[in-house]
DNA sequence: ATAGGGTTAG
C-alpha cells in the first residue's frame, strides 16, 4: 500500500503543482497530502509551499510549512518566508525574520540582500537599510549586482541621492538595470537634467536603452516642461513602437498635459488601445490641474461608465478642481461620494479634503478631517497648515508647524511656503524673518522665488519697502513678476508713489500683461490724487488690449451657487435683495459705517460714489445670504477678485449688527469677519 | 527552489 501511495503521490508533490494552485483551498487540500505522506517532505517542496501561502496572502500558513520542515532549514528557506512577507508588504517583519535567521546561526546568501534591502526601501526605513548594506559589504555579497541595484534604489527611494551614486560608481559590472535604477532614481527625485544625462551616457557608452530608460526618459521631459526634446522622444517611441505599451503612454499623457499641452495629452489618450485606471487618473487630474472643473467630472463620469471604478487616486485627482471653485456643497457631495464608496479612508482622498474644505471657508471641517488621519504626510501637515495662513490664523498656524516638527515630520519647500505666507497674512514679521532662516540653517533647504516672494510680500505689507527691495536685491535670481507685484501691493497699502511707479515699470518690462497690476498703480496714483496719471494708466491699458476683469462675488445656497456682479438686477429675488441691502446701510450707518469714497472711486460726485459702492457685488451677495440662511449661520462668500476696501468695511459693521460670522474668501485669502473685525487685521 | 529597474495622485 505505502509503496502505491508514494508512486502516486510523486507526480502529485512536485513543487510545480502549487503554481496551479489558484485558490488558497486547493494549496491547503495539497498541503494535507503531502503531511499524510510517511516521508518527511523534501526542501524544494516546503519552499515553493512557503512561497505559495505568500502569494496567496495567507502568511499564517507560510509560517507553518516553514515549521513543520524543522531538519534542513538554510537561507534558502528563510528567504523564501522573508519574500512572502514582503509581498505581503509587512517590511518590519522580513527583517524580524532575518534577525531569527542570524540568531538560528545560518548564513544569509547573495539571494537574501535584494530582499532585505527591498524591504528596507518600500518602508523608508533607511537606517536599517544601511545596516543591511553594511552586512553585505562583510559577507562579501556588495559586488553582486543585484544587491547592488537594489541598493541603488533604496537609497533613491529615501532620497540619499549621493550614497546612490556612490554605490552605483563603485559598481563592477553594470547592465541595463543598473543604469535604469539610477536614472529612475534621478528623475524620482525631481533631478531631470541629471537623468537625462545618465541617459545620455548611457547610449554613449552603447548600454542597450530599454522601455524603463524611455520610461524615465519622458518622465524627466515632462518634469524640465520641456516639450521640444519631449516631442522627439515622441516620434521616437512611435518609430520603435513603444506606443503600444501602456505605462509609455501614460508617461507620454503625463508629458503633454505637464506641458500644458492638454490637447494633445487628449489625443494620446484617444489613440491608446486600453484606457486602464491609471491613464484615466493621469487625464481627471491634469484637466482638474488646469482648472478644467467641468471637463474633470465629466471624465470621472465617463471613465465610470466604461466599467471602470473609480479608486482614491480618481476622486483625489478631481478635488484641487474642487476646491479651486471654493463651492463647500460640491466638496461635501465629493466626501459622500467617498464614504459611499470606502474611498474615504483613502491617504490621497483625505489629504485632499483638507485643502478643499480649507479652500471652501470651512476651516473646523479641514481640522477635523487632518485630525482624524492617523498617518499624516507631510502633504496632509502642509495643507493644514496653508489653510490656517490663508484664513489669517497665523499662530495656529505656526503652532502647528512646531507640532509638526515635534513630531519628527521634516518639512519640504512646500510647507515653508504655507509658513511663510501665513507670516504674511498676518504681519509676523519678527517671525517670518527667523523661519525664513531656519528654513536654510535647519532644514536645508534654498529658498526660491516663491519664498522670496512671500518675504517681499511680508515686509511689503508690513511697511519695511526699503528693507523689502533690499531683499530683492540680493535674491540669486532674476525676481519675478509675482516679486515686484508683492512690492507693489505693499507700496498701494502704505502709498508709495515713487517706489510703486518702479515696481510697475519693471512688471512692465516683463511684460506682465495682468491688468491687475496696471488697476494697482492707478490706484496709487489715485490715492494721491494724481488724476493725469491715472489717465495715463487707462489709456495705455487700452492701448495694450487690457481689461479689468469684472468683479463677482458667489454664496451657496443649498445646493445652488448664486453669483452677482456689480449694480446686478438680473437675479430673480432683486428686489428683494436691493430692499435687505437698504435697510442694512442705514442699519450700519447708525451703527458708525462711512463709505470709504476715497481711494476706490474717483472722477465722481460723492453721493454718485456711494450709491455705486452700494450695489458692489460683495454686498448684494451678502444681503443675499442674510436673506435666506437662518440667524447664526455663517455666510460664506467668495469673489473674484481682491475684496473692495469699502465692502470690507461695510462686512465688518454687518457682521457686528446682525450678530453673523462672514467668511470671505477673495482672489488671494479668506477675510473671517466677526463681531465687527476681520482676521485680516485690515491688513491685506 | 529564493533576487534588481518602469505609469497617475495632495
Amino acid at each position: 500500500m505505502a509503496c502505491i501511495d508514494q508512486k502516486n503521490l510523486q507526480p502529485f508533490v512536485s513543487p510545480q503543482i502549487f503554481d496551479s494552485c489558484k485558490s488558497l483551498k486547493l494549496l491547503k487540500q495539497s498541503h494535507a497530502q503531502i503531511l499524510k505522506s510517511p516521508s518527511p517532505p523534501n526542501p524544494k517542496l516546503t519552499i515553493k509551499l512557503v512561497a505559495s501561502y505568500g502569494k496567496l496572502g495567507d502568511l499564517d500558513s507560510a509560517v507553518l510549512a516553514f515549521d513543520q520542515f524543522p531538519q534542513y532549514p538554510d537561507a534558502f528557506l528563510f528567504n523564501s518566508l522573508i519574500q512572502a512577507y514582503n509581498s505581503n508588504s509587512l517590511f518590519r517583519w522580513s527583517l524580524e525574520i532575518y534577525t531569527q535567521m542570524l540568531n538560528s546561526g545560518i548564513s544569509p546568501n547573495q539571494y537574501t540582500f535584494p530582499l532585505l534591502v527591498k524591504a528596507c526601501s518600500s518602508s523608508f526605513m533607511l537606517r536599517h537599510g544601511t545596516q543591511i548594506h553594511g552586512h553585505s559589504v562583510k559577507l562579501g555579497f556588495s559586488s553582486n549586482p543585484f544587491v547592488g541595484v537594489s541598493m541603488i534604489d533604496m537609497y533613491m527611494k529615501n532620497g540619499e541621492i549621493e550614497s546612490a551614486r556612490l554605490m552605483f560608481d563603485g559598481m563592477l559590472e553594470r547592465d541595463v538595470v543598473s543604469w535604469n535604477a539610477l536614472l529612475t532614481g534621478y528623475t524620482q527625485n525631481g533631478k531631470p537634467e541629471e537623468a537625462l544625462g545618465v541617459y545620455n551616457r548611457m547610449r554613449k557608452e552603447g548600454v542597450d536603452t530599454n522601455f524603463v530608460s524611455i520610461t524615465n526618459v519622458i518622465n524627466a521631459c515632462s518634469q524640465m516642461r520641456f516639450l521640444h526634446q519631449g516631442k522627439w522622444i515622441h516620434s521616437w517611441v512611435f518609430k520603435t513602437g513603444f506606443e503600444a505599451d501602456i505605462i509609455i503612454g501614460t508617461a507620454l499623457l503625463d508629458m503633454y498635459a505637464n506641458s500644458a499641452d492638454l490637447g494633445f495629452a487628449k489625443q494620446i489618450f484617444e489613440e491608446m488601445i486600453t484606457k486602464d485606471l491609471i491613464a484615466w487618473n493621469c487625464l481627471i487630474s491634469c484637466s482638474a490641474q488646469n482648472g478644467l472643473i467641468e471637463d474633470s467630472f465629466k471624465l470621472f463620469i465617463e471613465m465610470q461608465g466604461s466599467g471602470l471604478k473609480p479608486n482614491g487616486s480618481s476622486l483625489a485627482g478631481i478635488l484641487p478642481a474642487v476646491a479651486r471653485c471654493g463651492a463647500l456643497h460640491l466638496g461635501k457631495s465629493c466626501h459622500g461620494f467617498a464614504i459611499r464608496n470606502g474611498l474615504d479612508l483613502d491617504e490621497y482622498v483625505m489629504t485632499a479634503l483638507i485643502d478643499v474644505y480649507a479652500k471652501s471657508g470651512d476651516l473646523i471641517a479641514a481640522r477635523r478631517l487632518f485630525d482624524f488621519i492617523p498617518t499624516k504626510s507631510v502633504v496632509a501637515w502642509s495643507s493644514m497648515i496653508a489653510g490656517y495662513g490663508s484664513h489669517g490664523f497665523c499662530a495656529e498656524a505656526l503652532m502647528l508647524f512646531e507640532k509638526m516638527l515635534a513630531s519628527k515630520f521634516k518639512p519640504n519647500y512646500i510647507t515653508y511656503i504655507g509658513v511663510l505666507s501665513a507670516c504674511a497674512h498676518s504681519g509676523f514679521v519678527k517671525e517670518g524673518r527667523e523661519y525664513f532662516r531656519r528654513m536654510v540653517t535647519q532644514h536645508g533647504i534654498i529658498p526660491n522665488v516663491q519664498h522670496y516672494t512671500c518675504m517681499v510680500d511680508m515686509l511689503a505689507r508690513a511697511g519695511l519697502l526699503d528693507e523689502a527691495m533690499d531683499l530683492i536685491k540680493t535674491m540669486p535670481t532674476e525676481p519675478s513678476p509675482g516679486i515686484w507685484g508683492a512690492l507693489l501691493g505693499g507700496c498701494k497699502i502704505h502709498s508709495h508713489v515713487e517706489l510703486g511707479k518702479f515696481a510697475a515699470e519693471r512688471l512692465f518690462e516683463l511684460n506682465s500683461s495682468d491688468p491687475g497690476f496696471y488697476v494697482l498703480l492707478s490706484n496709487i496714483y489715485a490715492a494721491a490724487n494724481m488724476w493725469s496719471e491715472v489717465r495715463k494708466m487707462r489709456e495705455l491699458m487700452r492701448e495694450r488690449g487690457l481689461r479689468k476683469p469684472a468683479g463677482w462675488s458667489s454664496i451657496e445656497i443649498g445646493k445652488k451657487v448664486h453669483c452677482f456682479i456689480s449694480h446686478d438686477i438680473s437675479h430673480a429675488d432683486s428686489n428683494v435683495i436691493y430692499q435687505k441691502l437698504e435697510e442694512l446701510m442705514e442699519e450700519i450707518c447708525k451703527a458708525g459705517y462711512i463709505p470709504e469714497t476715497k481711494v476706490v472711486l474717483h472722477d465722481v460726485e460723492d453721493d454718485v460714489k456711494e450709491d455705486m459702492l452700494r450695489s458692489h457685488s460683495e454686498k448684494l451677495a451678502m444681503a443675499y445670504g442674510l436673506l435666506k440662511t437662518a440667524p447664526g449661520t455663517p455666510i460664506r462668500i467668495m469673489k473674484n477678485l481682491r475684496t473692495c476696501e469699502d465692502c470690507h468695511v461695510a462686512a465688518k459693521f454687518i457682521s457686528k449688527v446682525t450678530g453673523r460670522e462672514i467668511v470671505l474668501r477673495d482672489a488671494i485669502r479668506f477675510h473671517h469677519i466677526k463681531e465687527g473685525a476681520c482676521t485680516c487685521r485690515d491688513y491685506w
